[in-house]
RNA sequence: GGACCCGUAGCUCAACUGGAUAGAGCAUUAGACUACGGAUCUAAAGGUUGUGAGUUCGAAUCUCGCCGGGUUCACCA
């Protein structure tokens, strides 16, 4: 039991002796005493002052009494208006440290026998990764680990949105323009250059709908008269029907594209133990479909087109299976979900996708749920809002985009150049530095990107974003190796049992508060799904540390009691900001 | 138009899910001892939480109206 549940408890009994009322003591209102009051943990007593028809002071006074006399760790209390400020004594810090210090499956809470399936990344096969994917890998990765340290079972997918009209795109502009001209032939990385005829697609689609523009016709119908616009849609239909050159040409090129996808995977760390794919999956939509439509659930037009009819949910009508007999986005996730939940039969099944797909993913669930399907609801949407350029938008049509592996790269060169600024390159072989320069400039991405709130958007400036000072990535890992660097010189006898200490300097006593929050940390990070609990918990143990390194020594005491303890204090604080930082899949370096 | 989301310091974000005098970082200004690493630390300045009402001991947080911004409602994925 916490400090806090201890508390909650103990006063509900505090209100039950003294005022003869019965209290939840789950209401109990127990914060953190603000810094400008004295006092570790706070008692809101407000609403038990009608209860006790007293004044908050006297009420406050009572409470705070019968809590102390109750607990030898209370050394003393405060009453300020309805809040009791309770002041925590040396030895129960000193107690709860060593406990901390001695357990080595802290950060590991027990398993909870919860089966967690996670479906993130979800590219299309058409062009290489983004910004936007960027977000969404980083937040997917941080969520699972997060979950995982919560003793749940996360198991972690991958779907590729490998068939349909956007890859006939690309195909259709390989076909036209090419000459057969391949990744190798030319050194590009695959998925760049699938990237480049989708793109060009629309160059050449714009071209050869020009005439028609001209004479007024609108956009959408005037695409539809060029040639490259049959053969994209040629390419699709012949897909479906198991036209072997088209599937022929379509591996092809889909399997550049993941040769490239897989590069990108691996300069940022991300894992996936099972990927599925949109063409395995569409078949068993469509027959979900019209299973649906055999029980009445859904309903054809007479152009034969299956739709579902969610108007009494305040949604729309949406169409399930094309007139042409073909599936759709909607009926292909109905398969993966099937086909997901027969693989793991999990308890929960959550999807990273972005925030424009909301609507999405309320008619998947209730589309599943008119199938009577037992998952449908455990489907979770953690949506995550755009990423968005000073520019505006990204339109990958236009290939107006922040390309992932451009980013990495630029990231991996600032980095570079702001260690040798520095002259922290010194002493150093090639290898090791860059492997701090990857080390640091993955660390400030991923920051970055997780210190935020996933379903707010976010402004992302090239220019200017990604910093290396202040609340990024680098400054928790500069705490890390200058507390390595003293680890190193103290030598390795810093965790003892039992600390020589008696009392302890008000910076020891709130960086020990702050580290016992880990665990909290953890969970609320967990609950909400939001990796950016643990950014700020991270961002917080820094701090506090630094604050105290910057005003105490830490090994060069006299008494050299105080120098065991505090080096212990260092090394737990830099254990549990490796940890920290790990679950969002963030590395910390020896030296920097 | 229907549904949903957002508005906090010049900028980027917090606020323990209803608690005290709304906090951090960046940028600006002024400082830090031949102490363990200055990618650090200390301090100043910066606010009518878009706006108006309501709910109660107490509102950035909950409710309603308005103003401003966004997403979505495809026989695209």
């Amino acid at each position: 039991m916490s400090i806090e549940q201890t508390l909650q408890q103990a006063t509900a009994k505090a209100v039950q002796h003294l005022y003869q009322t019965e209290i939840d003591p789950q209401s109990v209102t127990i914060n953190q005493t603000p810094k400008n009051f004295t006092g570790n943990l706070t008692v809101v007593i407000f609403p038990y002052i009608k209860i006790a028809r007293k004044n908050p002071l006297q009420t406050g006074a009572e409470i705070g009494n019968y809590l102390k006399e109750q607990f030898s760790f209370i050394e003393d209390f405060n009453v300020v208006q309805g809040f009791v400020n309770l002041l925590f004594s040396n030895e129960f810090w000193l107690q709860q440290f060593t406990q901390l210090a001695n357990n080595p499956n802290f950060g590991q809470l027990p398993a909870s026998g919860k089966k967690i399936v996670l479906e993130y990344i979800g590219p299309n096969t058409n062009k290489p990764l983004h910004l936007g994917h960027i977000r969404n890998m980083f937040v997917g990765h941080a969520v699972a680990a997060i979950l995982q340290a919560n003793g749940h079972e996360v198991h972690k997918v991958n779907i590729f949105n490998d068939k349909g009209i956007n890859i006939s795109k690309s195909m259709a502009a390989w076909k036209l323009s090419a000459n057969g001209a391949t990744p190798q032939g030319t050194g590009m990385k695959g998925d760049h250059f699938v990237g480049y005829y989708y793109v060009l697609y629309n160059k050449l689609v714009t071209q050869q709908a020009a005439p028609w523009l001209q004479q007024g016709m609108e956009r959408t119908e005037a695409e539809k008269q060029t040639e490259i616009y049959a053969l994209a849609q040629d390419y699709t239909q012949q897909w479906e029907q198991g036209n072997p050159e088209v599937l022929q040409l379509w591996r092809t090129m889909n399997g550049w594209v993941y040769e490239g996808f897989k590069e990108t995977f691996e300069q940022l760390g991300i894992e996936y133990e099972k990927a599925y794919y949109e063409s395995e999956c569409y078949e068993l939509g469509k027959e979900m479909a019209l299973e649906g439509l055999s029980q009445n659930l859904f309903f054809k037009q007479p152009d034969g087109s299956v739709w579902v009819d969610l108007t009494d949910q305040n949604l729309d009508q949406k169409l399930l299976i094309r007139s042409d007999g073909t599936s759709v986005y909607i009926t292909q996730d109905m398969g993966v979900a099937e086909l997901r939940y027969n693989d793991y039969h999990p308890h929960q099944m959550i999807y990273v996708v972005g925030d424009e797909q909301i609507y999405h993913f309320k008619v998947l669930k209730l589309v599943l749920e008119k199938l009577g399907k037992p998952y449908a609801n455990t489907i979770y949407h953690l949506y995550y809002g755009m990423v968005d350029l000073p520019e505006g938008k990204m339109k990958s049509r236009e290939g107006k985009v922040v390309d992932a592996d451009d980013l990495v790269a630029e990231m991996l060169q600032t980095a570079e150049e702001h260690t040798k600024e520095l002259g922290k390159t010194e002493g150093m072989n090639p290898d090791e530095a860059h492997l701090l320069y990857r080390i640091l400039g993955i660390g400030a991405l991923k920051y970055f990107m997780l210190r935020v709130n996933a379903q707010k958007r976010i402004l992302f400036n090239p220019k200017e974003s990604v910093d290396f000072q202040g609340n990024t990535g680098p400054f928790i890992q500069y705490s890390y190796a200058r507390i390595n660097s003293i680890l190193r010189k103290f030598g390795q006898d810093y965790i003892l049992p039992h600390y020589q200490v008696e009392t302890l300097h008000p910076f020891e006593k709130d960086l020990i508060a702050e580290l016992l929050q880990y665990e909290q940390a953890l969970q609320t990070a967990a609950d909400t799904l939001d990796p950016s609990v643990v950014a700020n918990y991270a961002f917080a143990v820094a701090k506090t540390y630094n604050k105290l390194y910057a005003e105490l020594s830490v090994m060069n005491n006299s008494n050299p009691h105080t120098n065991t303890f505090r080096v212990a204090l260092s090394a737990v604080t830099a254990g549990i900001i490796k940890k920290a930082l790990h679950l969002m899949g963030i590395e910390v370096p020896q030296r920097m």
